[in-house]
DNA sequence: CCAAAAGTGTTCATAATACACCCATGC
DNA sequence: GCATGGGTGTATTATGAACACTTTTGG
């Protein structure tokens, strides 16, 4: 909350008697893509079944109504986050806001999107106040859009509630985009203070949707990372097949 | 607008009985960083002195409340724009919603901020319906902040009006970053069928704020445009000092 | 010993950077 | 002819991609 300083009196006469309803005011939602990693390295979106109308019984991102001018609009995505998941301190990013009239057919709905990256194992997946129905879906996104599948379910992108097919499109193409030059992959190891180059490439190859060489990713992880101190040596792997693999911390 | 089809009887019930006042709602708005090219080079941007509280008589960037029901946000962004400037048409895009309460004095405000490019000579600089003062100001962004300056007036941005210090730096950081995987530079040039490559040097060497060897930018230039059939030769300069330039059009 | 996974080194193509130098025009 | 800006070429280094090969473990 700013602390605005009144400039004059008059300022503060102003203020006080503003009206406020003059314009007409939209909802405001935070909605929130939620993604995290399967175990065999394939990237997962967390999905809501909706109980009630509109779009009642179709699948869409989880989210929430702004409670305005009782939290900022990030408040209310980091809310939403802790009530879907159980989670607090991950990754959550403002994507972009969706405001064309006609996307919810109840009202004027402007929705602030957001991405966020959970590591599998922090994240319960939990029914929501309105004991929805939540479940992880994998994603394959290529030229003929998304598909949505797990054990029992399987379903296409235009099957998903409101205009949620463009914002998950959305935040699929961020995370592709910023993971070649910013840090987000990251986020989604399940313990930051062991992990090894192969469980990294894991991480990368879901998101980029394409394999990697072993050899060419430990060179750039290296020197962008290790070589630059952001990320030390932390020990080694103890168990496993093949030959024990060095681990780092960030 | 779109067209939702209702799934059932019930569901048009429900949806025709919606209670829309359950949350409280914000006032939103479309407010737009506008960049143009000074003669000298230079990047500028457009800034409004404010007629009323609060703020009044600190400069901002220009925005206005959308009209709920009646525009998307994208073009109530447009429509502020062309008020504004007389500009239609032009690079447009959407950079990042700001929703912090008390960022307004007044009430909760969501600002939905824009970025736009405009060429000068389009740009039209035009008091709005308020009678409001608007100016070009040349910028200087370094570790210090940024710095507001044209021939009368000079002040630094902690004399901006609510948070548009936060916007206008997270706009010159897009385009920064933007700039050398994105086409945006095109947007600057006066006249997209007869351009040169040092007029489009200009608009980089203005945007990332620092000089460009001419022998690698044209280098650049012709193998990712040129010769990706993205542009092509259009002509010759006639008048000028030195050689003649090859003409290019996007 | 052999399969599996980690880790090292080499080669080749492409791209970024820094320049030296030549070309066509106006005055 | 010479200053001015346009344009070409080259050498150096950095980066990205492909891949052969070695090392260390478990079985």
């Amino acid at each position: 909350m700013n602390d605005y300083i009144y400039e004059s009196e008059e300022e503060m006469n102003f203020l006080k008697s503003y009206d406020a309803s003059k314009y007409e005011r939209p909802s405001v939602t935070a909605d929130i893509v939620i993604f995290t990693l399967g175990d065999a390295g394939n990237l997962q979106v967390l999905l809501i079944k909706r109980g009630g109308f509109p779009y009642k019984g179709r699948w869409a991102i989880p989210g929430g109504f702004v409670n305005v001018g009782k939290e900022s609009v990030d408040e209310a995505a980091a809310r939403e986050l802790k009530e879907e998941t159980g989670v607090e301190n991950v990754y959550l990013k403002q994507l972009y806001t969706f405001g064309e009239p006609g996307r919810d057919p109840r009202t004027t709905v402007i929705s602030v999107a957001y991405t966020a990256l959970v590591p599998k194992g922090e994240l319960k997946v939990q029914a929501g106040d309105d004991a929805q129905e939540a479940r992880l879906f994998n994603i394959r996104y290529d030229v003929n859009g998304i598909i949505f599948y797990n054990d029992e379910l399987s379903f296409t992108e235009d099957k998903l509630a409101f205009d949620h097919r463009d914002i998950i499109r959305m935040a699929i193409t961020r995370i592709r985009n910023r993971i070649d030059y910013e840090d987000d992959a990251f986020s989604l190891l399940k313990n930051k203070h062991r992990f090894t180059i192969s469980e990294l490439k894991v991480i990368y190859e879901a998101i980029k949707n394409e394999k990697l060489d072993l050899p060419n990713f430990r060179k750039a992880f290296l020197r962008d990372y290790v070589a630059k101190g952001k990320v030390h040596e932390s020990g080694e792997t103890s168990i496993g097949k093949g030959k024990p693999a060095k681990l780092y911390s960030i």
